[in-house]
DNA sequence: CCAACATGTTAACAGTGTTCGCAGGTATCT
DNA sequence: AGATACCTGCGAACACTGTTAACATGTTGG
């Protein structure tokens, strides 16, 4: 009764395990480029053809370990959704995300990178899915009138000032020093959102 | 009084245009990652060393890619500018900004990409914060009382908009049915924008 | 015409992803 | 327990990549 988690001591251990770990170890000293299968498996202390037993290639590797990028994300996302109350999940919600991209800047990148590919992975996919789900059910809330509309507004919001901030592409704006702003931003957004709302179909 | 651009006839001709053309008409067709100085050599018919008398490596090839793209970009919001009355303006660079990301994905893809360094590239990084400036200036004006903010909102929004689009992340919605979407946003978010100023610090 | 220089070539090095055939440990069935 | 099948690792090899060095050629200016 194994398909795929091995878990008893073979060979290694727990090879599998072993090589997400040092992958994800590995992400934010290097990048995701510098991730390299035979530099995986020397990490290890294991053969240049071991990983092949447990990957079926190096973008398998990379989608595994996006995979549990995007589950650590919605566990977070959930939480602030959980332990909020509706008013406040919004906006709490968009710092956390843009606070997820700063601290594990290659994972984040990864998770939205060409080198993945959403389509052809369906647990990928999935977990892509669900950590959308919380901010775009908290996001559809506050724009009743345009439910659908509100979530993409939101979410494109939150993911473009996580990529813009990585880039450090916002002048005189570093990682270190973009708490204030990041809470700033996120504050001036919801408000704007709940504006628009309160000011009806008289706009436009 | 030659620099860098060479212009007459040499063995070639004009090697360092012929390499940036072929990698910008092969980027679309198999992605930034694909593209290779070598297989670009091949393309252009030379052999495999050519191109490091014109950069001085791989990375330096795609930056130059990255700074046409930057230029190009620029170029369209610039016309936007000129050519629209001001309170249209932001609508329609921010139609602009998500319609070239979705014309040439992989190319707006590489602009955004830590595969370029933009601290180091002096070059890139004008290029860069050109391409920024229309859309800020359109969107500061919007938002008078913290013209700033305004911007980095505005192109929060629109950027990640773009990226979100190129994953094929929003579903149900693809790059070919997405201009209707698109509008309807970009709309949605302005006027969004202009009733948070419109009721001033009443809400917050 | 000739020296200096810009541009291209060939050959090589180190490194990569990936596959193949083989060997040893582990689990299963009688 | 013993034989059998399987899972997991190894070593060697292939085709490819970026990059460098030494050399050849065309082009240009004095």
């Amino acid at each position: 009764m194994s398909t795929s988690t091995s878990e008893s001591g073979y060979h290694h251990g727990d090879l599998k395990r072993a090589l997400l770990d040092a992958a994800l170890e590995m992400l934010d000293e290097e990048g995701a480029e510098g991730i390299g299968l035979r530099e995986l498996a020397r990490k290890v202390g294991v053969s240049p053809a071991a990983p092949y037993r447990h990957f079926r290639s190096r973008q398998a590797l990379l989608e595994a370990v996006a995979t549990e990028g995007f589950r650590r994300f919605s566990a977070m996302m959930a939480a602030k959704e959980a332990d909020l109350p509706e008013d406040e999940q919004l906006p709490a919600m968009a710092e956390a995300y843009v606070r997820f991209a700063l601290v594990q800047p290659a994972l984040f990148r990864l998770m939205f990178s060409r080198q993945v590919d959403k389509q052809g992975n369906k647990a990928l996919h999935n977990a892509a899915i669900d950590a959308y789900s919380s901010l775009a059910k908290a996001a559809a809330r506050e724009v009743p009138e345009a439910p659908s509309e509100g979530a993409v507004i939101a979410w494109a919001f939150v993911h473009g000032l996580s990529m813009l901030l990585l880039d450090e592409q916002i002048l005189g704006v570093s990682p270190q020093n973009s708490d204030s702003l990041v809470r700033n931003l996120a504050q001036r957004f919801v408000a704007a959102m709940r504006a628009a709302v309160a000011l009806g179909p008289q706009v436009r």
